[in-house]
DNA sequence: CGCTTCAGTTAAGAGATACTTGATCGAGTA
DNA sequence: TACTCGATCAAGTATCTCTTAACTGAAGCG
């Protein structure tokens, strides 16, 4: 009774047929012959002294010593090709895999997508939109681009990509009806939800108090992810309170505009984050050197706006 | 350039090398030569068509793609050796690995584990005292002994060992000097956090409303843990309202008295829980007996008192 | 009822892997 | 300069893993 780990590769086939509950499957997904399949099984439980499969007329089942044994052997493969496409990835230098959340793949990387590719033709770049905290040696992801304060990681590279700044934006039409700052009071206000916990807070009430203009209630509609509330604002359902960065294109394209010249700045900005070392493999830095280009355009269009950090106005 | 999974012993001898980061360690670890580690490395670097190791003057130190692999290698050998002895213990009928909370583990198991040696030498009892939720096919756990109100869970065999009940304890000193109900008014009471948060609630309030005495602020001293608070009961610091499964042995010898005979009744309880299936492995059909016997004695212990459910007298 | 099919098993030999021994190399250490 | 340490290389060997091909026993079907 060893407790030493049995033969992998016996290991590797029992999972195979756990997960088929076929020894022929089995063979069919690892290459072999049911026959070498069979012999695996039978060594692996040699090695266990028990029993792993209770074998039926033309099925087989698994055995209480098989129970325990399929899932943790299921989570182990798992994570070993996990850890060995991550090892591949390091690797491979014609494809990037991506992640933002879903504002920013919204608003600014897809629409910029175009050009990256044609800049990069040896790149395949792919996107995976979500918000969720990335572990880099478990997810198949080579770069993270996250929103917040800035924060050293153990392990990772982090680079600062956009200084943040916000500033009322509606729409063209809205725009006339509410020409100065005061008008606010009584104009639809457009809310975000996915900005809402930071500190110092960068919401309506720390403009309205930046531009000294009397607080208004929270009314108004609330919307959990950015790139939602921005559009809103594009079809004219109210004023958004925007980050400059995610609004940039709709800006430039005449579908939104800042009427006002007061800006709010934020120490909480994106930042590109890789794991360490992957920032020299060729297709990151050629994404972070792009992105580093792309977001340098954001300061003309602050030009002529008078800054306000947030800070300063914190309640 | 292949995505499938390199050989698994070549994986293997590289997860070792990057835990001692030496090959020639890793190659005793795995009761193998040098070389052969040297070889088994140089393979998996073939498959991966990059180095994983940067081989330094009398040192290796990991290369970007070693460190991406790493971290996912060990995780998935961890993974793997937990499901092998998972598998393992369902095969071997000489040990028994039970967890159960501190105070039912100081309180029940283990005065009384001298008895279970005696009545089955064959079977070697180990312990693990915690209140974390078990997963049996990670943890090293046959079975569980855990509080709380029946549930069934999917794949989990789960059987209620102990019909609970409560009365005020203390000293056989502290008894004389409040021999009636009505003297707990100026008792020092003793409180556990363990079980604060049961409804309905089994605590000094309920057992009050159930005497009809009027209700006493929560003051006195809290535990954390039961077996902390009849501990400090035993030692005269007041009176407790402790679970008799727990309190049994205090009793019997006559560390602790219960001088009222109103006790609290209540449907949560101790339950006996192993993967389903197990529970007719030899050594566990023997523990889950002795443990149903040796609980049966609670019954005479409560002759003559009368019962009311915390039910009965919620708030 | 007997033929066919299906899923798994067995046995023997071929082929691939993995390991050992013993020598080599390069750099720090005595 | 000789020595030690850790890694590597080369060649031979042992072990394992796989394949082929024949076999078993139970459904399914005409």
């Amino acid at each position: 009774m060893t407790d030493r780990l049995p033969p992998l590769t016996a290991l590797r086939a029992f999972d195979a047929a756990a997960r088929h509950m076929s020894f022929s499957k089995a063979a069919a997904e690892l290459n072999v012959t049911p026959a070498a399949l069979s012999f695996q099984i039978k060594s692996l439980e040699e090695h266990l002294e028990a029993p792993l499969f209770r074998r039926l007329n033309r099925a087989v089942e698994l055995t209480d010593a098989g129970r325990a044994l399929a899932p943790g052997a299921a989570d182990g493969f798992t994570a070993l090709s996990a850890a060995w496409r991550a090892a591949r990835r390091t690797v491979d230098q014609s494809t990037l895999t991506v992640t933002a959340g879903p504002a920013f793949t919204a608003k600014w990387l897809a629409p910029r997508l175009f050009d990256f590719a044609q800049d990069h033709p040896g790149i395949e770049l792919r996107f995976s939109a979500t918000l969720r905290l990335m572990d880099f040696t478990r997810d198949d992801v080579d770069v993270a681009i996250r929103f917040g304060f800035p924060r050293e990681e153990e392990g990772l590279f982090s680079r600062p990509i956009i200084s943040e700044w916000m500033t009322p934006m509606m729409s063209p039409a809205l725009a006339e009806q509410f020409p100065e700052p005061s008008d606010l009071a009584r104009a639809p206000l457009l809310h975000q939800d996915d900005t809402r916990n930071f500190t110092p807070a960068f919401d309506w009430p720390a403009w309205f108090r930046a531009a000294k203009l009397p607080p208004r209630f929270a009314s108004g509609a609330r919307f959990s992810q950015a790139d939602h509330a921005l559009d809103a604002a594009v079809a004219g359902g109210g004023v958004v309170l925007a980050r400059a960065s995610l609004a940039e294109r709709d800006i430039r394209e005449g579908r939104l505009v800042m009427p006002y010249k007061l800006a709010l700045t934020t120490q909480a900005h994106y930042r590109f984050v890789c794991p360490e070392g992957a920032e020299n493999r060729p297709q990151v830095s050629a994404f972070l050197e792009w992105l580093s280009a792309e977001t340098a355009t954001l300061k003309q269009l602050g030009e002529g706006m008078s800054f306000v950090d947030a800070a300063e106005v914190a309640e």
